[in-house]
DNA sequence: CTTTCATATGTTTGTCTGTTCATATGTTCA
DNA sequence: TGAACATATGAACAGACAAACATATGAAAG
């Protein structure tokens, strides 16, 4: 599948993995998938507090996973590429499997 | 994608991805992609005591990502289901990309 | 330029989790 | 049955991390 004897690969991979591992940061995607938004949007949306979506966002973003734009005082999120939804796609598939 | 009124999901989602987010369950998965193996051989593959593959054996069943056979003295641990390879396997293309 | 709105950042705290060590369980074969 | 081997389990420790609170940064409008 690839080549185990880079070891780098192992950990990019349980990083990637590690973003998708936490209800807040996917929330936060899944919501992302229907189109940009907003950390007040988000905040609300989910109903948490803005610090704590600011960090995951941010989290996220070091991660490439999502892209800032800024909009007046806005700053609006969205998913970075389709990899994510396609990842996230791939582990309903398997959890919705009896 | 899926319903996203069902908070149940993303919480069970998170947990699959749990599985995935650390190297040492990671580099199990893996090695496990060529062929069952049983706990010595993947401690001495991993380089790590059988105490710790045990515990990540026994998680990863929990989650029914691994199955276990017994021969013998041995317990023969394989891959669950394709979804597990699939799910690495996608993880992998987002890695490798510029 | 100052106030207000939106977001980011620093810090702390409580919780979760991976590893190790020690020991138990279970299987085989003499 | 008992010794030897393979794996599992329990407890303890250390490191990682998400959330909350407080505060800082930055943009826009008056």
């Amino acid at each position: 599948m690839f080549d185990a004897n880079n070891e780098d690969i192992i950990y990019d991979l349980a990083d990637l993995f590690k973003m998708f591992a936490d209800s807040t940061r996917l929330r936060i995607l899944y919501a992302l998938t229907d189109g940009e938004k907003n950390v007040g949007e988000l905040a609300e949306n989910l109903s948490m507090n803005q610090s704590a979506i600011s960090h995951q966002l941010s989290t996220l973003k070091a991660a490439k996973l999502v892209k800032a734009r800024r909009d007046k005082k806005s700053m609006y999120y969205s998913l970075a590429d389709d990899h994510v939804e396609s990842i996230i796609k791939i582990g309903v598939e398997h959890v919705l499997e009896p």
